[in-house]
RNA sequence: GUGGUUGUAGCUCAACUGGUUAGAGCAUCCGGUUGUGGCCCGGAAGGUUGCGGGUUCGAGUCCCGUCAGCCACCCCA
Protein backbone atom coordinates (compact mmCIF):
# COMPACT_ATOMS: atom_id res chain seq x y z
CA UNK A 1 0.00 0.00 0.00
CA UNK A 2 1.00 3.72 -0.46
CA UNK A 3 1.53 6.47 1.53
CA UNK A 4 -1.39 8.86 1.40
CA UNK A 5 -0.48 11.60 -1.25
CA UNK A 6 1.38 14.26 0.50
CA UNK A 7 2.60 12.44 3.36
CA UNK A 8 6.11 10.24 3.21
CA UNK A 9 8.71 8.23 5.47
CA UNK A 10 11.73 9.58 6.55
CA UNK A 11 14.22 7.24 6.09
CA UNK A 12 18.41 7.47 7.08
CA UNK A 13 20.26 9.61 6.22
CA UNK A 14 17.78 11.77 5.76
CA UNK A 15 16.22 11.21 9.11
CA UNK A 16 19.88 11.83 10.72
CA UNK A 17 20.31 15.21 8.77
CA UNK A 18 16.69 16.53 9.75
CA UNK A 19 17.27 15.42 13.57
CA UNK A 20 20.68 17.19 13.16
CA UNK A 21 18.83 20.77 11.86
CA UNK A 22 16.71 20.07 15.21
CA UNK A 23 19.60 19.54 17.29
CA UNK A 24 21.54 22.43 16.23
CA UNK A 25 18.10 24.57 16.36
CA UNK A 26 18.01 23.00 20.20
CA UNK A 27 21.71 24.51 20.90
CA UNK A 28 20.96 28.00 19.21
CA UNK A 29 17.95 28.28 21.05
CA UNK A 30 19.82 27.15 24.33
CA UNK A 31 22.14 30.06 23.78
CA UNK A 32 19.60 32.67 23.11
CA UNK A 33 17.64 31.50 26.28
CA UNK A 34 14.16 30.20 24.67
CA UNK A 35 12.42 27.49 26.18
CA UNK A 36 10.32 24.69 24.59
CA UNK A 37 6.96 24.41 24.65
CA UNK A 38 5.05 21.67 22.95
CA UNK A 39 1.48 22.37 21.90
CA UNK A 40 -1.20 19.45 20.57
CA UNK A 41 -1.82 18.48 17.06
CA UNK A 42 -5.22 18.80 17.62
CA UNK A 43 -7.27 21.81 18.12
CA UNK A 44 -10.86 22.98 17.81
CA UNK A 45 -11.18 24.48 14.09
CA UNK A 46 -12.51 27.73 15.32
CA UNK A 47 -8.83 28.73 16.93
CA UNK A 48 -7.19 28.83 13.30
CA UNK A 49 -10.04 30.22 11.94
CA UNK A 50 -9.79 33.15 14.26
CA UNK A 51 -6.03 33.31 14.38
CA UNK A 52 -4.54 32.77 11.61
CA UNK A 53 -7.88 34.09 9.47
CA UNK A 54 -10.98 33.13 7.20
CA UNK A 55 -10.11 34.18 4.81
CA UNK A 56 -6.56 32.72 4.34
CA UNK A 57 -5.83 29.93 1.72
CA UNK A 58 -4.52 27.62 4.82
CA UNK A 59 -7.59 27.80 6.61
CA UNK A 60 -10.06 28.12 4.30
CA UNK A 61 -9.07 25.67 1.46
CA UNK A 62 -6.19 23.53 3.03
CA UNK A 63 -6.95 22.54 6.52
CA UNK A 64 -7.97 19.30 7.63
CA UNK A 65 -10.83 19.55 9.53
CA UNK A 66 -13.22 16.77 10.84
CA UNK A 67 -16.07 15.62 13.31
CA UNK A 68 -14.60 13.62 16.50
CA UNK A 69 -17.49 11.11 18.00
CA UNK A 70 -19.11 13.71 20.16
CA UNK A 71 -19.53 16.05 17.37
CA UNK A 72 -16.26 18.67 18.09
CA UNK A 73 -15.28 20.02 15.02
CA UNK A 74 -11.30 19.83 15.24
CA UNK A 75 -8.48 20.63 12.91
CA UNK A 76 -4.94 19.16 12.75
CA UNK A 77 -2.50 22.02 13.13
CA UNK A 78 -1.84 24.07 9.80
CA UNK A 79 1.00 26.04 11.78
CA UNK A 80 2.55 26.76 15.23
CA UNK A 81 1.62 30.17 16.17
CA UNK A 82 -2.15 29.88 16.98
CA UNK A 83 -1.58 26.43 19.72
CA UNK A 84 0.76 28.93 21.21
CA UNK A 85 -1.20 32.30 20.93
CA UNK A 86 -3.99 29.49 23.11
CA UNK A 87 -1.45 28.37 25.11
CA UNK A 88 -0.22 31.30 26.67
CA UNK A 89 -3.69 32.77 27.37
CA UNK A 90 -5.13 29.48 29.27
CA UNK A 91 -1.77 29.13 31.21
CA UNK A 92 -1.39 32.57 32.17
CA UNK A 93 2.03 32.39 30.98
CA UNK A 94 2.22 35.90 30.95
CA UNK A 95 1.98 36.07 34.48
CA UNK A 96 4.49 33.85 35.66
CA UNK A 97 7.57 35.88 35.76
CA UNK A 98 9.38 33.90 33.46
CA UNK A 99 10.96 35.20 30.19
CA UNK A 100 7.87 34.17 27.23
CA UNK A 101 10.01 33.36 25.07
CA UNK A 102 9.28 29.97 23.44
CA UNK A 103 10.15 27.42 20.41
CA UNK A 104 8.54 24.95 18.87
CA UNK A 105 9.44 21.54 17.23
CA UNK A 106 6.61 19.96 15.71
CA UNK A 107 4.78 18.96 12.50
CA UNK A 108 1.82 20.63 10.57
CA UNK A 109 -0.91 19.56 8.27
CA UNK A 110 -1.67 21.65 4.66
CA UNK A 111 -4.23 20.03 2.25
CA UNK A 112 -1.99 21.35 -1.18
CA UNK A 113 -1.36 19.88 -4.33
CA UNK A 114 1.85 18.18 -3.25
CA UNK A 115 5.52 18.59 -4.89
CA UNK A 116 9.00 18.45 -4.11
CA UNK A 117 9.52 20.63 -0.87
CA UNK A 118 5.73 20.66 -0.54
CA UNK A 119 4.16 18.30 1.58
CA UNK A 120 0.59 17.14 3.08
CA UNK A 121 2.99 17.14 6.52
CA UNK A 122 5.76 18.61 7.32
CA UNK A 123 7.62 19.68 10.16
CA UNK A 124 8.18 23.50 11.17
CA UNK A 125 10.68 24.34 13.66
CA UNK A 126 9.74 27.80 15.07
CA UNK A 127 9.78 30.46 17.78
CA UNK A 128 7.08 32.69 19.36
CA UNK A 129 8.65 36.20 21.79
CA UNK A 130 5.80 36.90 23.33
CA UNK A 131 5.04 40.35 25.13
CA UNK A 132 6.98 43.11 24.07
CA UNK A 133 6.43 45.81 20.59
CA UNK A 134 10.25 46.26 21.38
CA UNK A 135 12.24 46.12 17.71
CA UNK A 136 14.98 44.85 19.59
CA UNK A 137 12.71 41.55 19.89
CA UNK A 138 12.12 41.51 16.11
CA UNK A 139 15.74 42.09 15.49
CA UNK A 140 17.10 39.04 18.27
CA UNK A 141 14.46 36.50 16.40
CA UNK A 142 15.57 37.07 12.98
CA UNK A 143 19.58 37.29 14.37
CA UNK A 144 18.84 34.03 16.12
CA UNK A 145 17.41 32.26 12.75
CA UNK A 146 19.95 33.37 10.88
CA UNK A 147 22.46 32.29 13.48
CA UNK A 148 20.93 28.89 13.23
CA UNK A 149 20.82 28.69 9.05
CA UNK A 150 25.07 29.61 9.33
CA UNK A 151 25.77 27.02 11.76
CA UNK A 152 23.83 24.31 9.61
CA UNK A 153 26.10 25.85 6.81
CA UNK A 154 23.50 26.86 4.24
CA UNK A 155 24.72 29.79 2.52
CA UNK A 156 21.99 30.49 -0.45
CA UNK A 157 19.57 32.18 1.05
CA UNK A 158 18.37 35.84 1.10
CA UNK A 159 16.69 37.64 3.97
CA UNK A 160 13.94 40.73 2.43
CA UNK A 161 12.30 42.09 5.55
CA UNK A 162 9.12 44.82 4.97
CA UNK A 163 7.34 46.56 7.48
CA UNK A 164 2.94 46.11 6.47
CA UNK A 165 2.01 48.83 9.67
CA UNK A 166 0.27 48.56 12.48
CA UNK A 167 -3.62 48.32 12.58
CA UNK A 168 -4.49 52.01 11.84
CA UNK A 169 -1.96 52.90 9.21
CA UNK A 170 -3.22 49.79 7.50
CA UNK A 171 -6.92 51.17 7.90
CA UNK A 172 -5.64 53.91 6.04
CA UNK A 173 -3.77 52.31 3.72
CA UNK A 174 -6.43 50.14 2.81
CA UNK A 175 -8.10 52.86 1.34
CA UNK A 176 -5.51 54.40 -0.58
CA UNK A 177 -4.72 50.80 -2.03
CA UNK A 178 -8.12 49.73 -3.11
CA UNK A 179 -8.94 53.19 -5.02
CA UNK A 180 -5.40 52.62 -6.53
CA UNK A 181 -5.83 49.34 -7.48
CA UNK A 182 -9.20 49.45 -8.85
CA UNK A 183 -7.28 51.72 -12.20
CA UNK A 184 -5.26 48.96 -12.80
CA UNK A 185 -5.89 46.02 -15.17
CA UNK A 186 -5.64 43.13 -13.42
CA UNK A 187 -5.86 39.27 -13.31
CA UNK A 188 -8.97 37.61 -12.47
CA UNK A 189 -7.14 36.53 -8.82
CA UNK A 190 -6.26 39.69 -8.23
CA UNK A 191 -9.70 41.45 -8.91
CA UNK A 192 -11.22 39.27 -6.91
CA UNK A 193 -8.99 40.23 -3.87
CA UNK A 194 -9.43 43.97 -4.33
CA UNK A 195 -12.09 44.17 -1.54
CA UNK A 196 -11.37 40.66 0.08
CA UNK A 197 -7.70 41.34 1.19
CA UNK A 198 -6.34 44.24 -1.08
CA UNK A 199 -2.84 43.63 0.61
CA UNK A 200 -1.89 40.23 -0.66
CA UNK A 201 -2.67 41.79 -3.88
CA UNK A 202 0.71 43.21 -4.00
CA UNK A 203 2.00 39.59 -3.46
CA UNK A 204 1.05 38.62 -6.66
CA UNK A 205 3.61 37.66 -9.43
CA UNK A 206 1.69 38.05 -12.65
CA UNK A 207 0.58 41.73 -12.34
CA UNK A 208 3.91 42.51 -10.19
CA UNK A 209 5.31 44.89 -12.37
CA UNK A 210 2.28 46.94 -12.51
CA UNK A 211 2.10 47.81 -9.47
CA UNK A 212 5.30 50.91 -9.23
CA UNK A 213 2.53 53.53 -9.76
CA UNK A 214 1.37 51.96 -6.40
CA UNK A 215 2.07 54.46 -3.26
CA UNK A 216 3.36 52.31 -0.52
CA UNK A 217 2.16 52.44 2.95
CA UNK A 218 2.31 55.12 5.49
CA UNK A 219 3.49 54.12 8.11
CA UNK A 220 2.38 56.34 11.38
CA UNK A 221 5.35 57.50 13.57
CA UNK A 222 5.79 55.00 15.59
CA UNK A 223 5.99 52.06 13.25
CA UNK A 224 8.37 54.43 10.95
CA UNK A 225 10.86 54.17 14.15
CA UNK A 226 9.80 50.50 14.73
CA UNK A 227 10.93 49.75 11.50
CA UNK A 228 14.17 51.90 11.07
CA UNK A 229 15.36 50.69 14.71
CA UNK A 230 15.13 47.38 13.47
CA UNK A 231 17.42 47.48 10.25
CA UNK A 232 19.34 49.56 12.21
CA UNK A 233 19.81 46.86 14.74
CA UNK A 234 19.88 44.32 11.85
CA UNK A 235 23.06 46.16 10.09
CA UNK A 236 24.78 46.23 13.29
CA UNK A 237 24.59 42.83 13.81
CA UNK A 238 26.11 41.99 10.18
CA UNK A 239 22.82 40.12 9.32
CA UNK A 240 22.58 41.00 5.23
CA UNK A 241 19.07 42.09 4.71
CA UNK A 242 17.10 43.61 1.66
CA UNK A 243 13.97 45.64 2.23
CA UNK A 244 10.93 44.43 0.03
CA UNK A 245 8.07 46.84 -0.21
CA UNK A 246 5.55 44.07 -1.69
CA UNK A 247 6.51 41.43 0.74
CA UNK A 248 3.30 40.84 2.90
CA UNK A 249 2.01 37.29 4.32
CA UNK A 250 -0.68 35.30 3.89
CA UNK A 251 -1.56 34.98 7.01
CA UNK A 252 -4.08 37.56 8.46
CA UNK A 253 -2.32 38.40 11.87
CA UNK A 254 0.71 40.26 11.28
CA UNK A 255 1.36 43.46 11.85
CA UNK A 256 4.41 45.53 11.06
CA UNK A 257 7.58 44.08 10.33
CA UNK A 258 7.27 40.87 8.17
CA UNK A 259 10.32 38.77 6.50
CA UNK A 260 10.76 36.03 4.76
CA UNK A 261 14.15 33.63 4.07
CA UNK A 262 14.55 32.51 0.76
CA UNK A 263 16.33 31.13 -1.87
CA UNK A 264 16.51 30.33 -5.31
CA UNK A 265 17.22 26.23 -5.05
CA UNK A 266 14.27 25.13 -4.31
CA UNK A 267 11.77 25.87 -7.56
CA UNK A 268 8.30 27.34 -6.31
CA UNK A 269 9.32 26.64 -2.69
CA UNK A 270 11.49 29.58 -2.37
CA UNK A 271 10.52 29.91 1.58
CA UNK A 272 12.41 28.19 3.70
CA UNK A 273 11.34 30.44 6.65
CA UNK A 274 9.23 33.16 7.08
CA UNK A 275 7.51 35.15 10.19
CA UNK A 276 6.92 38.57 11.86
CA UNK A 277 5.12 40.29 14.04
CA UNK A 278 1.78 39.81 15.49
CA UNK A 279 0.74 42.75 18.10
CA UNK A 280 -3.27 42.15 18.48
CA UNK A 281 -3.57 38.74 18.01
CA UNK A 282 -3.37 37.62 21.60
CA UNK A 283 -5.39 40.36 22.57
CA UNK A 284 -8.04 39.58 19.92
CA UNK A 285 -8.49 36.15 21.29
CA UNK A 286 -9.35 37.24 24.61
CA UNK A 287 -5.92 37.35 26.05
CA UNK A 288 -3.66 39.91 27.63
CA UNK A 289 -2.12 43.11 25.40
CA UNK A 290 0.96 40.90 24.02
CA UNK A 291 2.33 42.36 21.35
CA UNK A 292 4.68 39.05 19.69
CA UNK A 293 7.03 38.17 16.89
CA UNK A 294 8.11 34.95 15.55
CA UNK A 295 8.95 33.08 12.76
CA UNK A 296 8.96 29.17 11.52
CA UNK A 297 11.18 27.04 9.52
CA UNK A 298 10.41 24.26 7.27
CA UNK A 299 12.61 21.95 8.04
CA UNK A 300 12.34 19.39 4.85
CA UNK A 301 13.39 22.74 2.89
CA UNK A 302 16.49 23.27 4.81
CA UNK A 303 17.44 20.21 4.25
CA UNK A 304 16.75 19.91 0.74
CA UNK A 305 19.05 23.07 0.69
CA UNK A 306 21.22 20.97 2.53
CA UNK A 307 21.60 18.57 0.04
CA UNK A 308 21.69 21.05 -3.20
CA UNK A 309 24.32 22.77 -0.86
CA UNK A 310 26.65 19.71 -0.78
CA UNK A 311 26.43 19.85 3.65
CA UNK A 312 27.09 16.77 4.86
CA UNK A 313 26.52 15.31 8.21
CA UNK A 314 28.28 12.40 9.53
CA UNK A 315 27.06 9.94 11.78
CA UNK A 316 30.03 7.34 11.58
CA UNK A 317 31.05 4.54 14.04
CA UNK A 318 34.59 5.51 14.97
CA UNK A 319 35.51 1.63 15.48
CA UNK A 320 34.38 -1.49 13.56
CA UNK A 321 35.26 -4.83 15.19
CA UNK A 322 36.23 -7.87 12.86
CA UNK A 323 37.03 -11.17 13.96
CA UNK A 324 39.65 -13.36 11.66
CA UNK A 325 38.27 -16.47 12.57
CA UNK A 326 34.47 -17.04 13.79
CA UNK A 327 36.48 -18.64 17.26
CA UNK A 328 36.71 -15.47 18.87
CA UNK A 329 32.69 -14.18 18.12
CA UNK A 330 32.31 -14.20 21.38
CA UNK A 331 35.72 -12.04 22.51
CA UNK A 332 34.92 -10.02 19.63
CA UNK A 333 31.49 -9.08 21.27
CA UNK A 334 32.90 -8.46 24.58
CA UNK A 335 35.09 -5.93 23.15
CA UNK A 336 32.54 -4.46 21.34
CA UNK A 337 30.56 -4.29 24.52
CA UNK A 338 33.33 -2.27 26.34
CA UNK A 339 34.07 -0.05 23.41
CA UNK A 340 30.55 1.06 23.99
CA UNK A 341 29.87 1.38 27.43
CA UNK A 342 33.07 3.52 26.70
CA UNK A 343 31.06 5.82 24.95
CA UNK A 344 32.97 4.87 21.60
CA UNK A 345 30.97 4.44 18.70
CA UNK A 346 31.32 1.04 17.37
CA UNK A 347 29.80 -1.36 15.13
CA UNK A 348 30.40 -4.53 13.51
CA UNK A 349 28.66 -6.52 10.73
CA UNK A 350 28.83 -10.21 11.10
CA UNK A 351 31.46 -12.30 12.94
CA UNK A 352 30.26 -14.86 10.31
CA UNK A 353 31.91 -13.52 7.47
CA UNK A 354 35.03 -13.38 6.09
CA UNK A 355 37.49 -10.87 7.39
CA UNK A 356 37.47 -10.16 3.69
CA UNK A 357 34.07 -8.96 3.59
CA UNK A 358 33.83 -7.18 7.43
CA UNK A 359 36.79 -5.31 6.36
CA UNK A 360 34.44 -3.84 3.48
CA UNK A 361 31.70 -3.42 5.81
CA UNK A 362 34.26 -1.34 8.00
CA UNK A 363 34.87 0.96 5.04
CA UNK A 364 31.85 1.48 3.50
CA UNK A 365 30.41 2.13 7.01
CA UNK A 366 33.27 4.69 7.11
CA UNK A 367 34.76 3.59 10.36
CA UNK A 368 38.18 5.26 10.94
CA UNK A 369 39.34 2.05 12.82
CA UNK A 370 39.23 -1.66 12.15
CA UNK A 371 39.74 -3.42 15.15
CA UNK A 372 40.81 -7.10 14.76
CA UNK A 373 40.72 -10.39 16.72
CA UNK A 374 41.84 -13.40 15.68
CA UNK A 375 44.22 -16.27 17.27
CA UNK A 376 47.33 -14.06 18.04
CA UNK A 377 45.35 -11.27 19.63
CA UNK A 378 43.19 -13.76 21.49
CA UNK A 379 46.17 -15.39 23.22
CA UNK A 380 48.42 -12.61 23.81
CA UNK A 381 45.27 -10.38 25.07
CA UNK A 382 45.82 -7.53 22.52
CA UNK A 383 43.38 -6.20 19.79
CA UNK A 384 45.14 -5.12 16.40
CA UNK A 385 44.09 -1.76 15.42
CA UNK A 386 44.01 -0.68 11.67
CA UNK A 387 43.70 3.20 10.78
CA UNK A 388 41.81 2.88 7.99
CA UNK A 389 42.67 6.18 5.85
CA UNK A 390 46.39 5.48 6.35
CA UNK A 391 46.49 1.78 6.19
CA UNK A 392 49.25 1.93 9.29
CA UNK A 393 48.44 -0.96 11.95
CA UNK A 394 49.57 -2.36 15.26
CA UNK A 395 48.64 -4.28 18.35
CA UNK A 396 47.52 -2.96 21.23
CA UNK A 397 46.41 -3.97 24.62
CA UNK A 398 43.37 -3.84 25.39
CA UNK A 399 42.57 -1.96 28.13
CA UNK A 400 44.93 0.63 26.59
CA UNK A 401 43.16 0.53 23.44
CA UNK A 402 40.38 2.06 25.17
CA UNK A 403 42.23 4.71 26.85
CA UNK A 404 44.11 5.95 23.32
CA UNK A 405 40.32 5.99 21.74
CA UNK A 406 38.61 7.93 24.66
CA UNK A 407 41.85 10.55 23.68
CA UNK A 408 40.82 10.90 20.03
CA UNK A 409 36.91 11.69 21.09
C1' G B 1 -7.42 23.61 -5.91
C1' U B 2 -6.12 24.66 -11.81
C1' G B 3 -3.11 23.20 -16.03
C1' G B 4 0.73 19.92 -17.62
C1' U B 5 3.96 15.68 -17.28
C1' U B 6 5.94 10.98 -15.59
C1' G B 7 5.67 5.89 -13.39
C1' U B 8 10.42 -0.52 -15.97
C1' A B 9 15.69 -3.95 -10.43
C1' G B 10 17.57 -0.35 -4.21
C1' C B 11 19.20 4.14 -7.65
C1' U B 12 19.81 6.30 -12.85
C1' C B 13 18.00 4.74 -17.26
C1' A B 14 17.38 1.13 -22.05
C1' A B 15 13.84 -2.15 -24.76
C1' C B 16 12.57 0.08 -33.47
C1' U B 17 6.35 1.20 -35.89
C1' G B 18 2.77 -3.80 -29.93
C1' G B 19 6.20 -9.67 -31.33
C1' U B 20 10.24 -15.31 -27.91
C1' U B 21 12.84 -16.39 -21.30
C1' A B 22 12.39 -7.23 -20.03
C1' G B 23 18.56 -5.27 -20.48
C1' A B 24 22.84 -2.00 -18.79
C1' G B 25 25.63 1.03 -15.33
C1' C B 26 25.96 2.09 -10.19
C1' A B 27 24.73 -0.06 -5.49
C1' U B 28 24.26 -5.06 -2.86
C1' C B 29 26.26 -10.07 -1.79
C1' C B 30 30.18 -13.78 -2.72
C1' G B 31 34.98 -14.67 -4.61
C1' G B 32 40.12 -13.22 -6.81
C1' U B 33 44.87 -19.50 -1.96
C1' U B 34 47.57 -19.18 4.20
C1' G B 35 44.50 -13.14 8.76
C1' U B 36 43.19 -7.21 5.83
C1' G B 37 39.16 -2.48 3.25
C1' G B 38 39.17 1.47 -0.63
C1' C B 39 40.95 0.82 -6.92
C1' C B 40 40.72 -3.31 -10.29
C1' C B 41 38.82 -8.22 -12.05
C1' G B 42 35.25 -12.45 -11.99
C1' G B 43 30.54 -14.30 -10.51
C1' A B 44 25.67 -14.28 -8.18
C1' A B 45 21.27 -12.36 -6.58
C1' G B 46 17.62 -8.84 -7.65
C1' G B 47 11.45 -7.05 -11.73
C1' U B 48 3.51 -9.48 -11.13
C1' U B 49 7.10 -3.04 -16.01
C1' G B 50 2.70 1.55 -9.77
C1' C B 51 -2.27 -0.84 -9.43
C1' G B 52 -7.09 -2.39 -11.91
C1' G B 53 -9.75 -3.06 -16.24
C1' G B 54 -10.06 -3.06 -21.76
C1' U B 55 -8.41 -3.76 -27.15
C1' U B 56 -5.38 -7.78 -29.52
C1' C B 57 -3.39 -14.21 -31.55
C1' G B 58 0.11 -11.33 -28.50
C1' A B 59 0.70 -5.28 -24.20
C1' G B 60 6.38 -2.47 -20.71
C1' U B 61 4.61 -0.37 -25.45
C1' C B 62 -2.31 1.26 -27.43
C1' C B 63 -7.18 2.90 -24.64
C1' C B 64 -9.91 3.93 -19.94
C1' G B 65 -9.80 4.33 -14.78
C1' U B 66 -7.08 4.76 -10.35
C1' C B 67 -2.88 5.67 -7.12
C1' A B 68 1.68 8.16 -6.57
C1' G B 69 5.71 11.45 -7.99
C1' C B 70 7.37 15.76 -10.53
C1' C B 71 6.75 20.89 -13.00
C1' A B 72 4.21 25.52 -13.38
C1' C B 73 0.27 28.29 -11.27
C1' C B 74 -1.76 29.18 -6.54
C1' C B 75 -0.11 29.33 -1.72
C1' C B 76 3.42 28.82 1.84
C1' A B 77 7.52 26.58 5.64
Amino acid sequence: MNTVRGFKDIIYPESFKISEIERISREVFEIFNYKEIRIPTVEYQELFIKSTGETTDIVEKEMYKFEDASKRILALRPEGTPGVARAYINNNLNIKGENTKYFYIGNMFRAERPQAGRFREFEQIGVEYIGTNSAFSDAEVIIMLDTILKKIGIKSYQIEINSIGCFECRKKYREVLIENLKKLELCDLCKQRIERNPLRVLDCKIDKEKFSSIPSIHLCGNCQDHHKTLKELLTKSNVDYKENKLLVRGLDYYTRTVFEFKTAELGSQDAIAAGGRYDDLIKSMGGPNSPSVGWAMGAERILMLCEKENISFKNKPLCFVITADQKYSEYAFELLSSLRNSGIKSDFSSFHQSLKSQMRSANSNGARYALIIGEEEFISNTVTIKDLSTGEQSKKEKDNLIKELLKII
